[in-house]
RNA sequence: GCGGGUGUGGCGGAACUGGUAGACGCGCCAGACUCAAAAUCUGGUUCUCGCAAGGGAGUGGGGGUUCGAUUCCCUCCACCCGCACCA
């Protein structure tokens, strides 16, 4: 018996699936579908250890629906539009394109090597001209549809290089590149409607029954409806008819007008421009504000701050009530009007400022179960349900009737109305780059923004740039830019701006159902293929990536390309990869390949200093604790880090890189090979027909199979992976202890192959074609449980005194409750237990239990 | 700060709708084969008391519901993730 090679076995598969086309996806649009999709990566240059885990779970699903008879498509492409190939291109004095197509040839080798069951004919680079054409031309159809517009919009600009940075390259205010301090600059931009969509996009996500419900969530909060009202405060000595004479506020409690007792303006709300600040303190605080930071997240957790504007303003419902304006540093100006009234008593944040500026706080809303006259607030804002108390014609009534009663008011004396907030704005896709798709648009001094007609388009790069320079290589280009306008035939200049690379990617997997067509996306087999049915991919992508691709569905569904509203029936998201690190005793980093064992210590070999180990992150250059998923393919094959990855741990969380996990899962690519191999002069031929008499050893290794069949199946179903393994693990176990009963082995060996034959694709298709078919295993049908086998016929039942487990009992056929009971009280441990006394109450669980409750 | 998640042996983890906690793997221990090692095969492995039969404790801590709780409820602790244009 030879020792498995998957040196010469996986290649050999590999080849013979390549030239059968076995992956392809049938043009035959009769029968049942199934696409499955995993996030397309960017073409980085290397496939890292998330690639081989999401490719790897996506693969297993796509092998498992075409063995269930689903014409499958599973398709790759190239996210290829980004920043890292500029900056690449820069330090390298090359082109983008020439990195990123170097890349992609890199990468797909890799891909390949691990042996995934992919429709390669179907491939794309999203930087290609024959892809972003059609988002160009869609980028026209849905400026014809109302859905884009332009307007001025904030960025970074950093005025050494003259260049618009992403937010993640200013690092602390200051350019990544050239250290200068970065400036907010407005600049025309374009953006793409996503808030008309915002209820249905916020609705659509009931539907989607088979996403996480933590995306949901998280879309939702990023959606970000609130119902409230519109409050107008008028400013006490100025004309409440002008702009600047009322400040205008939202707020979700307006049940709670009562209990105001001040306004807070944003640092950037228009009426703190207009105030007299002849010693500077505005001017101070403001940018004390705006040195903050803009997230969420250091605005909610800072100190809360503020400064009095000295102006005051009057209580809309009862006038004779002023309160003090503050420019407040939580006040965010994104969100609502950029302006509230505080309500201490029911607020934290407005507490917090209350207490700290000695303002006064009362209690509007109190708990049913306390007497209003009693109510204190303390150091926590009661934010809880209750009755209305200090005001005026609201006490008494509870807080959703209040709400309701004060918008009435606030309508009936037009000093504000009930309304529904999003913090969801609509999406720029103006991007200063050259790596990306141009926006085709000609600016024109008399017809202004022109489309490019259909028929020059596509608008693309020009090569010959010089990247690094000061600005944007397409602005400073001296001819790309100047051309004609389409309508008058003035000068004109093209839009230099490129688009977001989400855009890339909100209809890639519309453009995998056509991939060659010469429109976008060929309406019937974007009908029959979509929506994704299973899509797999990184939380990462929660938010942004999946909500614009689900905007971008409607949009294209508004002018006519596709039928669908919602993109991905079936989300699923992985867990990182994480692996222990190391450092010497200098607190360098150290890989994992650099250390040297020295007695039972662990050396660095680099620096010869004794190492420590640390904690177990996330794979990263900078913690050096990388594990090379190629590596892995060679040393072990494809089959061993496939297996690998998806034991243990749960695809859905995070798990750990081992060296000892992978030598596991390549002993085991061993033994299931060594197992069949055994076992082969021992069996039938292939389809030798069942016979009549049975052995009862026959009989029980027939029904372990067929339980793991069944069971194999639930689980990869429900994505419980690793639980899929543990089964074929213990079913090997078992097999292996078997030497007769040839006709049974055939038929448990078969399953075991079959079964495995999504995670270890090429070792299934040795051990199959060992067994005898002619047939590759790709091409057959996945197993089937037999529901008599699946019977139970034996049960063990727990015997418990008062919860307690005293004994178990074994039945080899159905019994009844009596029959369990009388054998439960013989045994020796339970009559103990019981004693003289008999019972209170006797449970018994079907096939499970039985409970003496004494 | 707000929102969400996770917590089970030495380690990764299993346990379907409340029903024998620790499947399966890693590691470790013992044995077989071997001149030896590796590989392989067999057995054991939550802690604790006990020679044993058997008992006690145990799923982050505390409390509750139940005949019975890893699972449901309350509360506390620890760690992780998200919070605006980065792919």
């Amino acid at each position: 018996m030879t020792r498995y090679n998957f040196k010469t076995t996986e290649p050999k598969w590999q080849k013979i699936w390549d030239e059968r086309k076995a992956f392809a996806a049938s043009d035959d649009m009769s029968g049942p579908k199934y696409y499955v999709l995993e996030m397309f990566p960017y073409p980085s240059g290397r496939i890292h250890m998330g690639h081989l885990r999401n490719y790897t779970l996506g693969d297993v699903i796509a092998r498992y629906k075409r063995a269930q008879g689903f014409n499958v498509l599973h398709p790759m492409g190239w996210d290829a539009f980004g920043l890292p190939a500029e900056n690449a291109a820069i330090e390298q004095k090359s082109h983008p394109a020439k990195w990123t197509y170097s890349n992609i040839a890199a990468m797909r080798e890799q891909l390949k090597s691990m042996g995934l069951s992919i429709d390669w004919s179907r491939e794309f680079a999203t930087c290609d001209p024959t892809y972003y054409v059609h988002e160009q031309s869609m980028f026209i159809d849905f400026l014809s549809a109302g859905l884009v517009y332009r307007q001025e919009s904030d960025v970074n600009w950093d005025p050494v290089d003259h260049t618009v940075l992403a937010n993640e390259q200013v690092i602390d205010g200051k350019g990544w590149r050239s250290g200068a301090v970065i400036e907010r600059r407005r600049l025309a931009q374009w953006f793409l409607k996503i808030t008309e969509y915002r209820e249905e996009l916020l609705d659509g996500l009931k539907s989607l029954d088979r996403w996480p419900s933590r995306v949901r969530l998280m879309q939702e909060n990023w959606i970000g409806r609130s119902e409230g009202a519109y409050v107008t405060f008028s400013i006490v000595g100025r004309d409440a008819s002008q702009d600047d004479g009322a400040v205008r506020v939202f707020t979700t409690r307006p049940d709670t007008l009562f209990g105001a007792s001040f306004c807070g303006l944003a640092a950037d709300h228009p009426l703190v421009a207009t105030l007299p600040d002849e010693d500077g303190r505005i001017a101070a605080f403001v940018s004390e504000c705006q040195q903050l930071g803009t997230s969420e997240e250091v605005i909610e957790r800072a100190e809360k701050k503020g400064l009095d504007t000295g102006l005051r303003v009057a209580h809309p419902l009862s006038p004779e009530i002023e309160l003090p304006i503050y420019i407040a540093n939580f006040v965010l100006s994104g969100y609502g009007t950029g302006a509230i009234f505080g309500c201490p008593a029911h607020d934290q944040r407005d507490l917090d400022f209350a207490r700290k500026y000695d303002l006064s706080v009362t209690p509007v809303v109190v708990p049913t179960d306390v007497d209003p006259a009693d109510f204190r607030i303390g150091n926590e804002a009661y934010i809880g349900n209750g009755i209305l108390a200090n005001s005026e014609f609201l006490n008494g009534l509870d807080v959703a009737t209040a709400k309701k009663q004060v918008i009435e008011k606030l309508e009936a004396t037009g000093s504000g109305e009930g309304a529904i907030t999003y913090r969801l704005r609509d999406w720029g896709i103006s991007r200063q780059r050259y790596w990306g798709c141009p926006i085709p648009i000609i600016h024109c001094l008399s017809c202004g923004a022109v489309p490019v007609p259909e028929t020059d388009l596509p608008v693309t790069l020009p090569d010959d740039i010089e990247l690094g320079g000061a600005g944007n290589p397409l602005d400073t280009h001296p001819t790309w830019k100047h051309v004609a306008c389409p309508d008058c035939g003035a000068d004109g200049v093209r839009d230099t701006d490129t688009f977001d690379t989400f855009i890339d990617s909100s209809w890639y997997f519309a453009r995998f159902c056509s991939p060659n067509a010469e429109i976008p996306v060929v309406r019937n087999a974007a009908d029959y293929w979509l929506p994704v049915d299973q899509y797999v991919g990184g939380i990462e992508h929660a938010i942004l990536h999946l909500l614009y691709s689900r905007f971008y569905v409607r949009a294209m569904k508004a002018s006519g390309h596709v039928g669908i509203d919602e993109p991905f029936a079936g989300l699923f998201t992985q867990g990182m990869v994480n692996h222990v690190t190391y450092r010497d005793s200098d607190g360098n980093w150290v890989q994992p390949s650099e250390l040297v064992e020295d007695g039972d210590k662990l050396l660095s070999s680099v620096s010869d200093l004794p190492v420590t180990m640390g904690r177990i992150e996330k794979m990263s250059k900078s913690k050096r604790n990388v594990i090379d998923p190629s590596e892995v393919i060679s040393a072990f094959g494809a089959d061993t880090a496939r297996w690998f990855i998806l034991s243990d741990s749960p695809p859905e969380r995070d798990m750990e890189w081992t060296d000892a996990g992978a030598q596991g899962a390549f002993r085991f690519v061993n033994r299931v090979h060594r197992v069949v191999e055994n076992a082969l002069q021992k069996l039938p031929q292939p389809g030798t027909p069942e016979p009549q008499d049975i052995a009862e050893g026959a009989l029980v290794l027939r029904r372990e199979t067929h339980r793991t069949i069944n069971d194999v199946t639930i689980a990869i179903e429900r994505f419980h992976f690793n639980g899929a393994v543990a089964r074929l693990h213990e079913f090997t176990n078992f097999v292996h202890g078997y030497g007769e009963f040839d006709w049974a082995l055939r038929e448990a060996l078969e399953a075991l192959v079959q079964l495995m034959g999504p995670m270890m694709p090429h070792l299934a298709e040795e051990l199959w074609s060992a067994l005898g078919h002619s047939e590759i295993l790709v091409e057959s049908n996945w197993p089937r449980a037999n529901d008599q086998l699946l019977a139970v016929k034996s049960v063990t039942f727990a015997v418990q005194v008062n919860g307690k487990l005293r004994g178990t009992i074994d039945f080899t056929d159905e019994v009844d409750n009596t029959a369990v009971e009388e054998a439960a009280r013989k045994i020796p441990n339970v009559k103990k237990a019981l004693g003289e006394t008999s019972p209170r109450r006797v449970i018994v669980v079907p096939n499970k239990l039985i409970n003496f409750v004494l």
